[in-house]
RNA sequence: UGGGGUAUGGCCAAGCGGUAAGGCAUCAGUUUUUGGUACUGACAUUCGGGGGUUCGAAUCCCUCUACCCCAUCCA
């Protein structure tokens, strides 16, 4: 189907191609100190999607190495999301505490490295000496203590014999490095705190930056994949194991985008905000975002994984729009759960020619669904509708009942009102109405009558009375930042709902579409036979109020913005010099400027330019090819030469080869740093100008392509290109392009 | 501001020098006893802006701009 992989699954295949792995090891590694969310379910979904597809295996680990913010009901929470999600694994679950007595190991082994030290400064003082991102931050006046005085000053960290924050473990680095992370970043401190799982055993912590490497590596991890806040931290990563030596068969750290969506928060810190402060019931609210919210509103886990598909994987910070994820609960639900007839807000109806009582056999899924099942529908002369299903003066384009309109009671007959029956105030309490008949639904209607609509109804002694739960957004921000963004009305209680018997008595599911209305799930707490509870998931599709809104104020103005440009930074002398020069050679002032601006690159192409008299050519390959290689390398580095360069330039110059067969010379001269006319002999790469050789070719393919020449022809020039690349592909690149070119044009005129 | 990242339709997202995939949303139309579903069609002459290289650039080079991350004894 989707043919294309993410990024992630990329790197991983090209590891296993290149034996770089044989096994596929990842893990999800939350620290257990709040309920996972969706976001989770994107990390989930990443993690052991990827080791099941290449048949490896995701470790599920705690990283509690903070004992003040973790808790045991959240590695629960954890679990049964993991669970829940559908994902295994396997053994055990594994804890970062479980490694403790090692990481102490590593830690000791870093002190006797003199890569470490324990430093004695206060909290204030550490953050003071890092200095910012601007400034170097200096090194603390305990860092030069002896690798015997750091060695027992651990130990006796480690006994308890200071209080927290006295001393820490720091790794050492370079107090100056640009990434700030380096700035001998703290491996240990003191926390004389009950930790969930070792209790007081241990009174030191490490920090995530030691213990999650390491963690790792232990594990036998192969890829570590975290999110982007993470980037900054791959130096650390990579600093411990390097230095401890840990380089056979470790770990790497690739990092994707967390997911965002709109109207939500994904915060740890904000979602308990909300709990604490009340303003849901708790981490498992149904407005929640967590899996457990998302659990108890109903959501199907195939929802949520095919919602973590669709959103793909990448590096770009984004956020999602929310009808992706209702988009993919409603198709999962339109194809699985029994459809019933319930009225959230009933408005009686006395249908005055009926008498008696009628049980209509009703199937519980529509047409296109293909599942079995029906339940009797009671049927009698006192019914509700809902009442937004009648109106008496009813706008354009309304289908359902009004005074001079007939409406179909779904499954059963045509209506027509007679009266409307209204109180002292206006308000419309009832409506006596007439049937047909001959209207029954299914093959039994011969009345002829067509109607626009058919809406849901209850009979009234026989309907259940139900408490529905409607929810919306929980925030009326896209972007909500916090409590001031919530939306007041996300909760709606129905108290008296009416709901056909059927639901409460047969049980066909737990899960169902209120006809018209939506999908809703019996709360799996609440709901009891005496008191039935349902959770609006999501309502369906509603085509009729999206175009009776109020006219839409938002036609937007949108200009497009204007980008201004900042200014660039003036030449020195030196590169003004070699800037005149070049334009003296005639290069194209944009060529001139990129290579005078550049040391490197103008050395370079002086120096070819000494061998060959070519200006423009030179500068050109030089400016654009070799200042690629030259991001990444040094000049000494370079496997080719200027000279080879010029050689390289001199075939161009004497049409020997054309600028495409040069770039393909040019990239083996880069990986090789053979000689280009010896590159171009032993591949035969001499270009073919000769049209008579080229339009064989050519013919073929416009013999071979009938539907893009007519769209060629009917003015699609973008098929110019299509039509020269067929062509140079067919001569594996060795037609004169510039030839082929004319060629094409002339052949399809 | 030093460093590290990222920019492709309203929202995601493929694409890696040769015809701008796909999904959501939106808008039309067909089917429909759910204003649902399904189906059909429309929706980027253009890839953050500007230059350059090339027969040909979203893809290569230069440059500018915007946004995100890093100065917790959090993870």
């Amino acid at each position: 189907m989707n043919e294309s992989k993410d990024f992630l699954r990329k790197i991983v295949e090209e590891d296993l191609a290149s034996g770089k792995n044989r096994e596929i090891i990842t893990r999800f590694p939350p620290e257990p100190n709040g309920f996972p969310h969706i976001g989770h379910a994107k990390s989930i979904c990443i993690n052991f999607g990827i080791a099941n597809d290449y048949q490896g295996h995701c470790n599920l680990r705690m990283d509690d190495t903070n004992p003040t913010k973790e808790d045991t009901q959240f590695v629960e929470a954890l679990k049964d999301a993991v669970e829940w999600l559908g994902f295994n694994w396997g053994e055990s679950v594994y804890f970062t505490s479980d490694y403790f007595p090692k990481l102490y190991e590593y830690a000791v082994e870093l002190i006797k490295m003199d890569k470490a030290y324990v430093d004695s400064l206060d909290e204030e003082e550490i953050r003071e000496y890092r200095g910012t991102v601007t400034e170097a931050g200096r090194r603390s006046k305990y860092a030069n203590r002896t690798v015997e005085e750091n060695l027992d000053l651990f130990e006796r960290m480690k006994k308890g014999e200071f209080k927290d924050g006295e001393h820490v473990l720091r790794a050492r680095i370079d107090m100056s490095a640009d990434n700030m992370q380096l700035r001998d970043p703290l491996l240990y401190r003191i926390r004389h705190a009950d930790h969930i799982r070792t209790g007081d055993e241990w009174c030191i912590y490490p920090m995530y930056d030691f213990a999650h490497c390491l963690s790792d590596y232990l594990e036998g991890i192969s890829h570590s994949l975290c999110t982007l806040e993470f980037e900054n931290n791959r130096d650390i990563y990579n600093w411990v194991l390097n230095t401890l030596g840990l380089t056979s068969s470790r770990p790497y750290q690739y990092e994707f985008a967390r997911l965002g969506i709109n109207y939500t928060v994904m915060s740890k810190r904000k979602l308990l905000e909300l709990v604490k402060g009340g303003q849901v019931s708790g981490w498992d609210d149904p407005r929640m975002p967590t899996i457990a919210g998302y659990k108890r509103r109903g959501y199907t886990p195939e929802s949520i994984l095919t919602f973590c598909d669709q959103i793909g994987i990448a590096k770009a910070n984004s956020m999602v729009d929310v009808a992706q994820l209702e988009f993919c609960i409603r198709d999962d639900l339109n194809t699985k759960v029994p459809r019933v007839l319930c009225v959230l807000d009933p408005l009686k109806v006395t249908i005055e020619n009926y008498d008696g009582f009628e049980e209509i056999d009703a199937p519980y899924y529509p047409h296109d669904v293909p599942k079995e099942g029906s339940r009797k529908l009671p049927f009698s002369r006192e019914i509700y509708i809902e009442r937004d299903d009648f109106m008496e003066n009813p706008p354009k384009g309304y289908f359902r009942l009004t005074p001079n309109q007939a409406v179909r009671l779904r499954h059963a007959y045509i209506i027509s009102c007679k009266e409307v029956i209204k109180d002292s105030n206006g308000n419309i309490t009832e409506i006596k109405a007439e049937y047909y008949p001959n209207s029954k639904s299914g093959s039994e209607d011969t009345s002829g009558i067509k109607v626009k609509s058919a809406i849901q109804w209850v009979s009234a002694t026989e309907a259940k009375k139900v408490e529905v739960r409607l929810y919306d957004r929980l925030f009326v921000n896209e972007a909500p930042e916090g409590i001031e963004d919530i939306n007041p009305d996300s909760l709606q209680v129905i108290k008296n709902a009416l709901i056909e018997p059927a639901v409460i008595t047969e049980k066909p599911d737990e899960r169902f579409q209120f006809e018209r209305q939506g999908y809703f799930y019996a709360d799996p707490i609440l709901y009891t036979d005496e008191k039935p509870v349902f959770n609006k998931i999501v309502s369906l599709k509603d085509s009729w109020a999206k175009k009776s809104e109020t006219s839409k104020p938002t036609p937007k103005p949108q200009a497009k913005k204007v980008q201004i440009d900042g200014e660039v930074v003036a030449m020195n002398e030196a590169q003004k010099v070699l800037f005149d020069k070049y334009l003296e050679l005639r290069l194209n002032s944009e060529v001139a400027n990129t290579l005078a601006r550049d040391e490197h690159l103008s050395k370079f192409y002086e120096e070819a330019l000494s061998i060959l008299n070519s200006p423009v050519n030179l500068a050109n390959i030089v400016s654009n090819e070799v200042a690629r290689e030259l991001k990444q390398m040094e000049v000494s580095e370079l496997k080719f030469s200027a000279k080879q360069i010029a050689e390289l330039v001199k075939m161009i110059d004497n049409a020997t080869i054309s600028n495409k067969i040069a770039k393909q010379v040019f990239e083996e001269m880069v990986k090789t740093g053979e000689n280009p006319t010896q590159i171009v002999e032993a591949k035969g790469l001499v270009q073919i100008s000769d049209p008579a050789k080229i339009l064989p070719i050519l013919d073929e393919i416009i013999a071979n392509n009938p539907d893009n020449v007519a769209k060629f022809k009917a003015g699609n020039t973008k098929l110019l290109g299509f039509f020269v690349g067929q062509v140079l592909k067919a001569t594996k690149g060795k037609g004169n392009p510039k030839v082929v070119n004319e060629l094409v044009g002339k052949r399809l005129q």
